[in-house]
DNA sequence: CATGGCGTGATACAGATGTATCATGCGAAT
DNA sequence: ATTCGCATGATACATCTGTATCACGCCATG
């Protein structure tokens, strides 16, 4: 009846299913018993594949971080090869925006987080902060590049522009969670912007 | 010893306990026992003033509501009389950021609140959604009226301008609670932008 | 076949949490 | 002076939470 069963496969589960509760309640309602019966397991799985709670919540956030890269990874790649700086850089920013559904899930389940982490300064600096610090530097490289070649004003400075942008994007995703105005609107806005930051289409 | 105590004031300290636990350890720390010691009373008092722990978090959202306003209210005013567009707009957004101890606490107290306003779409509306428009409501206002003074292009969108700038700063805001820069760093973000968006001075 | 360790279920436990109950005191109105 | 109602303290209660314990069965290895 239990041929050794694959344990990365049933940490992957029982994650998944945190999240899919840190999604759609919030992860206040995310208790072990909640995370067993959403995951269809019995409470002792849990607490047996995850030593405790908190390392149960840290794998999950981390799995979280590579959906949202593996996501990102596929944008940019959708927007054409060979990739041109403007491509790439609406790609990752795009991608970000809640307007299908598995943004909207991504982007949800990282708020539901958000408290949490800024609660703690240890996960924050290994999973909050680090992320973003390497999407804005790889930003700030495409902008320079699409600048040398002419197609963002020299008067730009790529590091302002990238951090500006980041943030714009963030803050968006955020009022589209809030019910302020719905994804499309919110990647017109973006749209907008990067109409007016490139000079050539 | 009870010379029928103000009811409004005992109010403002148990929500302002509630307030200060939000802020320094998040919402998930602000049991009705932690606020009752925090704010020095019996656990009777904070339910006697509030009729649920719900009416509490109510409460206290919409004072912290209205301290940010009165902030903004302030940093309006002092941004020299008579207002011109530019400096209204900059006092609205900077005096967003977090960077004094003032504006560090509520973010910090907003962003505890996040999670927990996004889980709960009644409360949303009421408190979550409504500010920020009336918000850019009033920031595209003005960007209209330094549109027309000739202080911004005409190539540019007020709407989307405004929207843009508010994100921006939710965004920067965030960036900074998450210690990825600091809050001097978010403001020369913000500075440069506004520098580019304006024409004059 | 024996045996030991891994996987799993049932259950226990201590603490916290929101809320309710009971009782008492004090001041004001009658 | 009596009475009524507001204010407050002490305590109880049911529930939920994370975690720990105990026991049993299955598999592979000796």
């Amino acid at each position: 009846m239990n041929p050794r069963p694959d344990h990365e496969e049933r940490r992957r589960q029982i994650a998944e299913a945190l999240l899919r509760i840190a999604d759609t309640q919030g992860l206040q309602s995310a208790s072990m018993r909640a995370v067993a019966t959403e995951a269809g397991v019995s409470l002792r799985l849990v607490q047996y594949y995850f030593e405790s709670k908190q390392g149960l919540l840290l794998d999950a956030l981390t799995r979280l971080g590579a959906q949202l890269q593996a996501r990102m990874a596929r944008w940019i790649e959708a927007a054409g090869t060979p990739p041109t700086p403007r491509g790439t850089v609406t790609a990752v920013l795009s991608c970000i925006l809640p307007t299908d559904p598995e943004s909207r899930r991504i982007t949800r389940t990282y708020a539901a987080y958000y408290a949490l982490v800024l609660g703690d300064p240890e996960v924050l600096e290994k999973h909050g902060a680090q992320q973003p610090r390497i999407l804005e530097a790889f930003l700030t490289k495409q902008l320079r590049a699409a600048q040398q070649a002419g197609q963002i004003s020299p008067a730009k400075d790529p590091d302002t522009t990238a951090a500006g942008l980041l943030a714009m994007v963030n803050g968006l995703g955020s009022s589209v969670l809030a019910g302020q105005r719905t994804g499309e609107d919110a990647l017109a806005i973006l749209t907008r912007h990067l109409d007016e930051l490139f000079l050539t289409p």
